[in-house]
DNA sequence: CTCATTTGACCACG
DNA sequence: CGTGGTCAAATGAG
């Protein structure tokens, strides 16, 4: 990947990259600020999965003063979440009572007052652990299967990989590979600091 | 409809 | 009280 990652902190770490790099994660942008002294405006990211998975990661992003080109990615946190096909999914894949007539309940009324941003939390009332687990970084909650992200299988580390090194985020954007600059695709101080690195979307 | 973004208000903290 | 960060209503996209 075509990222420089300047440090690491346990709070933060901040990466720079041309363009807009798909990171892999789903961003909520949130906020949008002038900065002081800034001539760019900073905006502000949330996991999409801030309340379904009490994601914690957010991250700002800026354009960098003298070159305009990259960007300026701060992340906060570290994702505990994991990409997911549908929360509605699992309540209907729910075991339930395995009854197959159990879908007299619409999807809409199945939980009073449930909308966006906080239905999902009622979802995780079926998994009463999950606010520990999330703090532990442990890494087999509610999902089946879920362990195999800690590790860099092949699968997982190709599927993302290829997402990240893919021809289309080196096109995508005015500024082709070509012309990068030297140091671009060669420094890459990745600090592993506690192995929170997840490479574990899709 | 659901879910994301925009954008000014709001707030905490120095 | 100014600055940076977040909230949330309005708006937009699909």
């Amino acid at each position: 990947m075509f990222w420089k990652i300047y440090r690491k902190t346990s709070e933060s770490n901040i990466k720079e990259s041309s363009d807009l790099v798909d990171d892999g994660h789903a961003w909520r942008k949130y906020g949008q600020k002038q900065i002081l002294n800034s001539t760019y405006p900073r905006h502000y990211f949330r996991c999409t999965h801030k309340y379904d998975q009490k994601c914690q990661a957010s991250k700002q992003v800026q354009k960098i003063q003298d070159n305009p080109q990259r960007f300026r990615t701060t992340y906060y946190g570290h994702h505990t979440c994991k990409a997911f096909p549908r929360v509605s999914q699992i309540i209907l894949d729910s075991p339930m009572d395995g009854n197959s007539n159990y879908i007299s309940f619409d999807q809409n009324h199945t939980f009073p007052s449930i909308k966006q941003e906080t239905k999902e939390e009622v979802v995780f009332g079926f998994y009463p652990k999950i606010e520990d687990q999330i703090q532990s970084s442990s890494s087999d909650y509610f999902l089946p299967n879920d362990h195999d992200h800690d590790h860099l299988t092949p699968a997982t580390f190709e599927a993302s990989g290829s997402r990240m090194t893919s021809p289309d985020v080196m096109s995508s954007g005015v500024y082709s590979s070509c012309t990068t600059t030297s140091n671009d695709n060669l420094e890459i101080d990745i600090d592993f600091e506690e192995g929170l690195w997840n490479f574990d979307q899709v």
